[in-house]
DNA sequence: TTGTAGGCGTTATCAG
DNA sequence: CTGATAACGCCTACAA
């Protein structure tokens, strides 16, 4: 069932047919109507390969994300299938994991399926050495790349991004002011958002005239229960906190259950922040104060930045929200 | 750059580069090499679409789910794309929501899309009445549809589910034996698998020479807060339970927030088992005792029946596994 | 306003 | 083992 078929039964010609397909105005009224009607009738579809063949796209994006079952990169891939739909795109989901040679290898493959952009969701993406991260700009010159929560300079690559510095400095700031003193900080990744986060965190702390110390800086496996134990084991070779900021809900989850385990009074003995404002963050006791980085934002704001671009449009390579704190009850805030 | 490019700079025909392509054995060694070292030269990359408009197919799958930010659809999710993509397989993703107009259309799109098969995840997309369900069975007569966690008897339906009804009849059970009588049962949705586990309870009532109130069976949104305050409001009408079993993670969540805000002690007081056994089950003070459906399995089962029936294989239109408790601490199991 | 014809880049069928 | 050539279904100048 082809364009010929319908052409046939219409008695027109297909150049008629795929002008009406096209809403092409040149196209008298009762033609139109025939041509409509016999669609109708035989439940006709465009052959999107072929359409495909001849514009060189079949309007399709490709999300790359490590981990889509991350509540964080859950929500986010939600927001940006759901807008990209509203424009009429579709979405090729591709979970990478962390490794850089999946990465490299997925990218490569979504560009061969000659998606018309690339979404990078979460800054686990761009890499602290530069030629890491080549195998991204190289992509760059072909098509659109358009980062969430990350940033990188580069010609026809746009990144959305919230003040991840800003959000964690001011945290931490509110905590000194409230009297804490050795602040314990959390993280996953030296991804860009985390060497963000991290750089706020001991800018904060030297800026109140506090010491940085290196074993208050804590790198973890995003799990729970295997931070939670780091935690246990820290403790043990007594190392003494008053607060927890960290770089995701997941670990400040951990934290919380470390203090319950240790019997200490949340937030009085022990104040603990977490990150994302994930649904995680409503379901521990006592309900854990979240750093919110507007995940639909940040997602919206990006799509409508891209069809800027496929649109032709000039348009910043660099979009900055702002972050907030969701406070609940594992603060004094 | 195209194979036109490569059998010039080669000095053979289109042909023989498509066979180099396509792994085809009738081609000598030599020239083999020749064309390969062309093609890496010039990095050409086979173009998709016009691959897909002479094999009618680009190796694509459509994920259906209502909402990719559930934890429990964001892990199948996760585990089909990543099994998709071993077997070759890109896919689409396309949450619907839980409106049906709106399932029609986007499963509409998708066959416009000329995906290989279909992915339903969830019961959400099986109704209640037969007819709104006439669109999914209409699909399946041109491509293979499958099913997570629901059943329609249907030719190339393939169905990959748990066995809710039995997974929620042994819990209640157990919760009888240990002495629970009024065992509230709180559910988000009369879909295929909302009403295997609503009968499991019902059965398991019935069976124990219990009596069935209807005023222990309640309809809840998906949302803690929401959920919480209905029980609250029952509460106060003066309705009483000694232990909750829950359709939904979230809504378990929600009776514990229930359970700590009344003073109620878990799991003395209040038995509470939520099901999925996802990512929140682990946060919660006391943590979850949850239902594991096993999503991965579900997942891994669905995609190896869904390459059988691509393969031209006769494969069984259900298959169902067992599901089983993860014990934490919200019950006395 | 409508129709004709060429091109998009493959794959596959025949001959040789 | 290799090459010519006809599909695949649509879009779009260019003609009429």
């Amino acid at each position: 069932m082809n364009i010929y078929d319908v052409s046939e039964k219409a008695g027109v010609s297909i150049a008629t047919v795929s002008r009406v397909l096209n809403g092409n105005p040149n196209v008298s009224e009762p033609t139109r109507q025939k041509v409509l009607n016999v669609m109708k009738e035989i439940g006709y579809t465009p052959n999107v390969f072929a359409r495909g063949l001849g514009l060189n796209t079949m309007h399709t994006i490709g999300i790359m994300c490590a981990d889509s079952s991350d509540p964080f990169l859950a929500n986010a891939v939600y927001y940006l299938e759901q807008n990209l739909r509203k424009c009429g795109y579709d979405s090729f989901l591709c979970c990478t994991g962390y490794d850089l040679i999946n990465k490299q290898k997925y990218l490569q493959l979504l560009l061969s399926k000659r998606v018309d952009a690339i979404i990078l969701v979460g800054s686990s993406f761009l890499e602290a050495a530069k030629k890491d991260n080549s195998y991204i700009t190289a992509a760059a010159d072909t098509i659109p790349v358009m980062v969430i929560n990350g940033y990188i300079n580069h010609p026809n690559i746009y990144c959305t991004l919230c003040d991840d510095y800003q959000a964690v400095y001011d945290v931490v700031n509110r905590l000194i002011d409230q009297g804490r003193r050795d602040i314990l900080y959390l993280y996953t990744s030296r991804s860009y958002s985390g060497l963000q986060k991290l750089s706020g965190y001991k800018n904060s702390i030297s800026s109140n005239g506090l010491i940085i110390q290196e074993d208050l800086m804590i790198s973890c496996p995003n799990d729970i229960t295997q931070t939670k134990d780091i935690l246990m084991e820290q403790q043990k070779k007594g190392l003494h906190f008053d607060a927890v900021v960290a770089s995701e809900d997941q670990l400040a989850v951990a934290a919380v259950k470390f203090a319950k385990q240790q019997g200490l009074s949340v937030p009085d003995d022990i104040a603990i922040v977490g990150y994302n404002n994930s649904i995680l963050s409503g379901c521990t006791d006592p309900e854990l104060t979240s750093i919110d980085n507007h995940v639909e934002t940040l997602c919206m704001t990006t799509i409508s930045t891209l069809m800027r671009v496929l649109d032709g449009n000039d348009v910043p390579n660099k979009t900055t929200i702002s972050n907030d704190i969701a406070e609940r009850e594992t603060t004094n805030f």
